[in-house]
RNA sequence: GCCCGGGUGGCGAAACCGGCAGACGCAAAGGACUUAAAAUCCUUUUCCCGGCAACGGGAGUGUGGGUUCGAUUCCCACCCCGGGCACCA
């Protein structure tokens, strides 16, 4: 059964909410320097906050809080609120009741957990249900169609017959459903809508030269890999025609016609059209076998069968007549459905040709090698080729473009390129999601809904019947209507669009949230765009990630943006591990973080998952660390309070406020470094604790005035992780307005550094001691010095010292013998 | 099968450029405070050996090799775990 939609009302409130707030942070600029952060969201439909929101949330936040310190403009999608601060957001600061923020009291913040749950519940689903947005969905669609962008054909989709309904390729895990993981996905014809992204296939590609650096490794290869080019030739293998059949070629795609004189066969995939005419009704039946046999199962389990078909096809080149195979290992839906076997040259042709005697024949000499063919070795890649009449004896990549010409020029083939990459189907035969914006009419055919007739908007009182035909058909108000060309009876389309249409450009929105008249205004988003960093699960890397690389260029291509592509730089968090799997919703294995919040406070939580992993490692979910973090909090917290009152005497002890602003200040060259490159914020959250560690110490001794500077940066460097205790001691202290407005502390370089170096001495690089000395002591003194440390002389006593190695202000290593 | 990650104490982890392995926290043990408990504060805590002790010695970052004065870090081979792709012609 389909999963229930979701309740309008309580929905249009959050997404308002969001406008609101996207919206004020672009009124807010500060700076003359636009920047704009956006988060990825997961796919979460429900009201509670979980863990991988809440990890997803505060690596993100945390980054914004700084950056807007920092003095940059900071658009972000997540709402004020959960910057924590309460006095920028009227309603916030109605509700908010400082005093009553104790951590031995943390209950009474309850009002705060809320609302800080509250602004985080935002994902690609629920956006699907709100009726202002499948506005413009359908506005882009109709743009797409009037391009030929959009266009509907019959395709094999996944179905699963327990849902009854279409599956989206993410949404099949191993074969089955992801719902059903023992329910075997089956393979449907089914009308369907698609988007032309094999059109943008090779930009797609291009492109990513750009995001080099910027974007992870391995999301960049994971993309090559999706989209999967292959430069080759398509040739036509003539039909011998007989009684039974005509004479139309076959069409294979390969991408080493050089190997062509090999070819000892050609095989076609069990579903070849061409099969129709070709088999006998035996033929059919195992073809038909052959397809319900690998429909579900791992393809690397099944071994590779066919069959002769009884007809022969025509080597074009050589005039060689060859046998027509099926093969079960042939894909229809890569190149064109049928293959060129050569078993000499490549591993899978030599594995079905040797086992049905078909036969091998080499025509290429690697560089230095033999012509014999061992299947223990690699097939060779490049050589010359042999036994190819006229092309014997050139290269294999000159054959290769040659060969391809003359394909052309004898009209018999050409050169092609083939991608893995499929168009993007988006029907679904769900309820929630945005309608597609066409009518069927028996006279005019698909008519578009005209704009200004937009948005379609689902109706309210459907029944969901799980019949897999979307619910929608069942209503009649909704289906029944005029076309809009010839005023006659006509049928509206009952698909919805996939929910990856609407998450594919939702972050532009948010340049320009109130717009009527388009998705946004252009100038809006060229302020904004393109996005600085972009956050979001590494599980999305080759489908969010693709399309919404693909809506940037197309709506480029329509004006609406200028920039190439949609984000600079990408940040892939770790997914959260529960129980052994991957979190989520539909596994059952989600862990609520409002009972974290609810119990700790929200700056708790939201530390704790900073501080447990760095960002972007998986975090297996345990909460056996919370205590710690809240225990920490409580301490700065006590701390402050019994210390923020203290006037500014100067220093009795000069030596412990050297040592603690030392502290201080090396606490802040971390975190403002880590900030500005690899976002570990564990060490920083762990470098905030040493610090408060040596504050406990020392507090004793350490002056008024020293106190008071420590608590003040204290107070700033924990905002971007725990806001909510952040302002709390700005107002303990006395300070006015929100911490936020404070500029970010810069750290002295000099005060963070150590009086002395702290030389490591090695012998045969064990350690043996360690010795102090000024900063920039020379070499020899380094060594001299070492050499007259108590332990080493022991060490070294009764040995020859063979050599020294000395590393300036660091180690001095002694090799004996 | 192929392509990426990763393997460090009882646990989460740190060590950023080849230079002190285990920061910080959890858990555990001991102590202070308390009638008591909770909370809090302080101490100990990689393993083995010696010592009443301060301390000293040795081993140690999945396994086996290599490069180097020096390797958790670089190279080679292998094992294990996680993720992605999987007959792409």
């Amino acid at each position: 059964m389909p999963e229930k939609p979701y309740d309008h009302n309580q929905i249009e409130l959050k997404w308002h909410d969001r406008w609101e707030d996207a919206h004020f942070y672009k009124a807010e600029e500060n700076s003359s320097k636009p920047k704009f952060y956006v988060l990825e969201m997961l796919p979460y439909p429900s009201g509670t906050l979980h863990i991988g929101h809440i990890r997803n949330y505060s690596i993100g936040d945390a980054l914004a809080r700084y950056k807007w310190m920092r003095g940059f403009n900071v658009l972000h999608p997540m709402g004020w609120d959960a910057f924590g601060l309460p006095a920028e957001n009227a309603a916030i600061a109605n509700n908010r009741q400082p005093r009553d923020w104790t951590l031995q009291n943390i209950a009474a913040m309850k009002k705060t957990h809320r609302r800080f749950a509250f602004s985080y519940d935002w994902d690609r689903e629920v956006s699907t249900c709100e009726p202002a947005y499948y506005r413009w969905n359908q506005w882009f669609f109709l743009k797409m169609l009037e391009r030929g962008l959009a266009y509907r054909k019959k395709a094999l989709v996944n179905w699963c017959p327990q849902c009854a309904t279409v599956l989206a390729n993410e949404q099949v895990v191993d074969g089955c459903c992801w719902r059903h993981e023992s329910t075997p996905v089956e393979q449907r014809a089914l009308e369907q809508w698609f988007l032309r992204i094999t059109d943008y296939a090779d930009q797609l590609l291009d492109d990513m030269g750009k995001l080099e650096g910027g974007w992870p490794e391995r999301v960049l290869t994971m993309q090559r890999n999706w989209i999967g080019r292959s430069e080759g030739t398509e040739v036509d293998f003539a039909l011998v025609p007989s009684a039974k059949i005509g004479a139309q070629p076959i069409r294979v795609f390969t991408t080493r016609v050089d190997t062509i004189y090999g070819a000892t066969c050609v095989i076609l995939a069990p579903e070849h059209p061409l099969n129709e005419q070709l088999l006998d009704e035996a033929g059919k039946a195992q073809a038909k076998a052959m397809i319900d046999a690998r429909a579900n199962r791992d393809p690397g389990d099944i071994e590779k069968e066919g069959f002769f078909v009884g007809h022969y096809a025509v080597n074009p080149y050589s005039g060689e007549k060859v046998p027509i195979w099926v093969g079960n290992f042939v894909l229809i839906t890569y190149g064109t459905g049928a293959i060129m076997a050569v078993p000499a040259h490549d591993e899978r042709d030599f594995e079905f040709c040797t086992r049905y005697d078909i036969p091998v024949r080499p025509v290429i000499r690697p560089v230095d090698g033999s012509l014999a063919v061992d299947p223990k070795e690699a097939f060779p890649e490049d050589g010359v080729l042999e036994n190819s009449g006229p092309w014997s004896g050139l290269p294999s990549a000159e054959a290769r473009r040659r060969m391809s010409a003359h394909a052309e020029a004898q009209a018999f083939g050409k050169a092609a390129i083939t991608y893995r990459l499929k168009d993007w189907g988006i029907s679904r035969q769900r309820y929630w999601g945005t309608p597609i914006p066409v009518i069927h009419c028996p006279h005019c055919g698909v008519v578009p809904v005209p704009e200004s007739q937009l948005p379609v908007i689902l109706p309210d009182r459907v029944e969901i019947t799980g019949t897999g035909r979307s619910p929608l058909e069942n209503v009649p108000e909704f289906v029944n209507v005029p076309c809009p060309k010839c005023g006659g009876a006509a049928r509206r389309e009952t698909d919805t669009m996939d929910t990856f249409v609407d998450s594919s450009w939702y972050f532009y929105r948010y340049c320009d949230p109130r717009n009527e008249s388009m998705p946004f205004e252009p100038a809006q988003v060229a302020y904004w765009f393109e996005i600085d960093q972009y956050i979001g699960g590494v599980e999305h890397a080759i489908l969010h990630l693709i399309y919404s690389r693909f809506f940037t260029k197309m709506m480029r291509d329509i004006g609406l943006v200028r920039n190439d592509e949609p984000a600079r730089r990408l940040f892939t968090q770790g997914m959260v591990i529960a129980n052994g799997a991957k979190m989520s919703k539909s596994k059952g294995n989600v862990v609520s973080a409002d009972a974290v919040a609810s119990r700790y406070g929200a700056d708790t939580a939201r530390m704790f998952v900073l501080f447990a992993v760095p960002p972007e490692k998986d975090a297996d979910w345990r909460d056996e660390g919370v205590e710690g973090v809240y225990r920490f909090l409580g301490r700065v917290y006590r701390f402050v309070t019994r210390n923020a009152d203290r006037v500014p005497t100067p220093p009795a002890d000069p030596e412990t406020d050297r040592k603690v602003l030392r502290k201080l200040h090396q606490t802040l060259k971390k975190i403002t470094e880590d900030f500005e490159t690899r976002w570990h914020f564990n060490t920083c959250i762990a470098s905030i604790m040493e610090l408060v560690n040596i504050l406990y110490a020392e507090e004793a001794n350490l002056s008024g005035e020293a106190m008071l500077e420590v608590i003040e940066k204290l107070a700033l460097m924990l905002a971007p992780f725990a806001p909510y205790l952040s302002q709390e001691i700005w107002e303990e202290m006395g300070r006015e307005g929100p911490v936020f407005r404070h500029e970010w502390p810069a750290f002295d370089p000099e005060l963070a550094k150590e009086d002395l170096a702290e030389i490591v001495v090695q012998v045969n690089g064990k350690l043996r001691s360690r010795i102090y000395l000024p900063f920039g002591t020379p070499k020899e003194d380094l060594e001299t010095e070492a050499r007259g440390d108590e332990k080493i002389v022991q060490a070294i006593a009764g040995k020859h010292v063979v050599k020294v190695i000395v590393v300036p202000d660091k180690l001095v290593n002694m090799v004996v013998k």
